[in-house]
DNA sequence: GCCTATTTAAAACGATCGTTTTAATTGTGT
DNA sequence: ACACAATTAAAACGATCGTTTTAAATAGGC
């Protein structure tokens, strides 16, 4: 057999339709056509539409977010040896580079990021709160750092600020889909991402660090 | 006749179920039974299920955003008026005072905010290009306004970070929707509530004022 | 009164939905 | 070879979808 797994066709699609289309919109029908799989193979493996879902939040956002998390205790160890505190752009960065640098990642994953952007604000809650599972342990972690790094604000304000920046984070990674900057894999696009990341870094560090 | 007019019964349905679940989420079936009207009306009133949605974002949106424009010309002629630049500050707050300000507005404009919220970012390109023509022009304007605030700044950095803070208000706007922050109607929620429109006001004004 | 616009009731249109079933067929490991 | 998992094909399940139609009833303006 030299083609695909079947499940992972089928993984592949309903990523892809998910993140054109949204949960509700798209059919497991289209999802089936798309993987050049049979209806019935779907429930088979997944069981129902919502699990499908689920199975294709997982796929992704568990190894991103072990590279992200991996990389926050990185900024927290290399601060506690130099007796420092963690640098807030440093935790930041590990934040968000890993999940930016996803839309070039190869394979189809550009097309997961936009799902990521939107299912925290998913009106469908089946969407939202299978989502909020899997990131929760991290925005925790997350927030913990930033406390760390920003000793003299209130911890709810460092929350609150946390908030604003994953809206922004969500927004690029939605737009980053919708409406592809340049040709896809031309060098711009590249280029583009990275300055666009760069600039969000920035932006976001500014507005956590704004005095109190 | 008491009641209210029927059309108005289904915007107002159409606009809190289209903010609990979605617009490929509600059915117009739905949307009858929660006006108490025929399911004939809704077609008859609005033509098709595109349309509705479009009547229920123009009836909030377009009076909103004229109350933006108007508040970002007032803070425009003041600083012109004064020879002075306009403040970064004075800006953001006329585009997201009133959006904000929009959850305590009375009738259920507050289920409208998560609507807005979704919307920039929304899958279906249905719902997302009837809510983009709805606010491009305003984003042009505050656009010019924020390079005249930043003449520092390369316009399309400003545009990029403009982004962002559409993503962040966005985010908001959503959040303050599916979790009611406390008891809907307290003094506390209308606390709250000032105090995160000051928090992301004086977020996204330190990232736009961020050095290049 | 008459005209027109609203609104209701009820039913039907064809289409699509998620899911299940039954049967036959492939592939793989042992 | 046998057993078992994977996959296909095709059909059907009941349910819901957006929309239209037909008919009757209700209101308000002139």
């Amino acid at each position: 057999m030299t083609q695909i797994d079947t499940k992972t066709r089928l993984l592949d699609a309903a990523e892809c339709l998910f993140s054109q289309q949204g949960f509700a919109g798209t059919s497991m029908r289209e999802i089936t056509t798309v993987a050049k799989a049979n209806l019935a193979a779907a429930n088979y493996h997944f069981g129902c539409k919502e699990d499908l879902l689920s199975a294709v939040l997982e796929r992704r956002l568990l190894p991103l977010n072990q590279a992200r998390n991996a990389r926050i205790e990185q900024v927290l160890t290399e601060a506690a040896e130099a007796n420092m505190r963690p640098k807030t752009e440093d935790l930041l960065r590990a934040f968000i580079e890993p999940a930016m640098a996803f839309c070039n990642a190869g394979h189809n994953s550009n097309a997961f990021v936009a799902i990521i952007g939107r299912s925290l604000t998913a009106a469908d809650p089946a969407v939202r709160d299978r989502f909020l599972d899997l990131v929760r342990p991290l925005l925790t972690t997350l927030h913990q750092a930033l406390c760390l790094a920003l000793p003299q604000l209130p911890r709810e304000l460092v929350l609150t600020r946390l908030f604003f920046t994953i809206g922004a984070l969500g927004h690029c990674l939605c737009f980053s889909s919708i409406t592809p900057l340049c040709e896809p894999n031309s060098s711009d696009t590249h280029k583009h991402r990275e300055t666009l990341t760069q600039d969000l870094i920035t932006f976001v560090t500014s507005g956590l660090e704004s005095p109190c």
